[in-house]
DNA sequence: AAGTGGTCTAGACCACGGG
DNA sequence: CCGTGGTCTAGACCACTTC
């Protein structure tokens, strides 16, 4: 016996609802009824996909649904665990919403640099390219977890010597505090990616998982645009405010 | 011979790298070299399967990476294509937006009533439950092509009448119009989520795919909220544009 | 009737990590 | 060693559209 005939009874049971996609939502009920709570492991995918009568291959798609909602995560020789509800950021400064939200703000510095601008990063900072530049990158933490990479480019005559200050904590604070700089407003662009190997690593998730993408701009009061950042949050982890004043019209 | 041993070459050839990503990456590399440009079709997935040399199964998780990236579309009964680049809308106005864009803006009314504030509606207008709201959803699109659903909830006694006017276009303008309203500022919650059948119906996309969801207050100069919307974006078509204004700290 | 993508199976091998 | 999730296969049936 092969294929859909063996699970008829079941898909014809909800009108033709894929069995993914019915599994997904058994799961998900025993999540939001409180019979699987955060931290909790789900059984093994071969016992599981026996007791819900379908093929393991069918019981992962369901999983790989309710990962990508962010309801569970994987560990490739653990198992399958039940999430922690999304971290809710508003725009602005990371360390500071970690705090706000009850979290351990953390900075990990992977690496910073001076070097010139490439065509990109010049092009985001409205300078010639080859003009000097710092570029660092930083994964965000709440509570040992990660939440973000960023990687941030500064105007190397704007902020000289920023890499030799505190780069564990907020850079916005650093750089009002040292350059007297004012702040006055962002400009970003936010889409949905697919995390490549790297970032998937680096954010503690699988390859092919989403990933919001924020590229953004910062500008001083006399208009100069000062810093250039990819942001790469966790998609399935944390969910973004945005607070703004609408234009008169 | 089973499994892994017979693509063994293949997998080894990059360093442990998995199957689906090297195709993927494969296609990723047709589309960017312009051999493929978009509204081609792809060929047949039991035919590009046999060509790449892995089964139509792995062939078919490569096609999701890329689906999901937005890089290609598929049609159930046609086929797969090469997608055209995504639309970049500015937070606002969807309409202005789009003609900015170069798109022929549409608003397509799925229903509106009057009817009384339920709990999440009421806590999202800031009223006590069961006062009288004008609900509607509209299909916004670009050239036709869908690009969002909006479920919009409105104060019914700051706009009276609303729903008797002409909900085909903008709708911020007929308020600021008709009711001489000053639209201040904006909270909007961001999150990534995955669609169910009918939103992803309504999308024109696939169930499971990813929707960027924008749950949001509109303020009056006044500080009154008198909108609550939750709008639903094709995360694989729509990248958001935000500009903000930075609190002075 | 022929073609497309969508779903599903049963079983295999892999890398990895904790007894 | 053994259990975990991750990957992959070869082939099947389905719904739907187009010819």
């Amino acid at each position: 016996m092969v294929g859909r005939r063996e699970t008829e009874e079941f898909t014809r049971a909800k009108s033709g609802e894929p069995a993914y996609v019915r599994i997904a939502g058994e799961l998900r009920s025993r999540i939001d009824d409180g019979e699987l709570t955060p931290g909790t492991p789900l059984p093994a995918e071969r016992d599981l996909s026996v007791e819900l009568g379908v093929s393991r291959m069918t019981l992962r798609r369901a999983l790989g649904v309710l990962e990508n909602e962010g309801r569970v995560h994987r560990d490739a020789t653990r198992g399958t665990f039940v999430s922690e509800p999304r971290v809710r950021l508003r725009l602005g400064s990371f360390s500071q919403e970690i705090a706000r939200a009850g979290g351990n703000p953390g900075a990990e510095l992977l690496w910073a640099e001076e070097r010139p601008a490439d065509e990109t990063v010049a092009a985001g900072l409205g300078i010639p390219a080859g003009s000097p530049v710092y570029a660092l990158r930083r994964v965000r933490r709440s509570n040992d977890e990660p939440l973000a990479v960023e990687t941030t480019y500064y105007r190397a005559d704007l902020v000289p010597g920023l890499l030799d200050g505190d780069l564990a904590g907020s850079l916005w604070d650093e750089l009002r505090a040292r350059f007297d700089l004012i702040i006055a407003r962002t400009s970003a662009e936010l889409e949905v990616v697919v995390l490549d190997a790297d970032d998937a690593r680096r954010l503690g998730t699988r390859r092919a998982a989403g990933g919001l993408q924020l590229t953004r701009r910062t500008f001083l009061a006399a208009g100069d645009c000062f810093e250039f950042a990819v942001d790469l949050y966790r998609a399935d982890r944390v969910s973004l405010i945005i607070d703004r004043a609408v234009d008169a019209e």
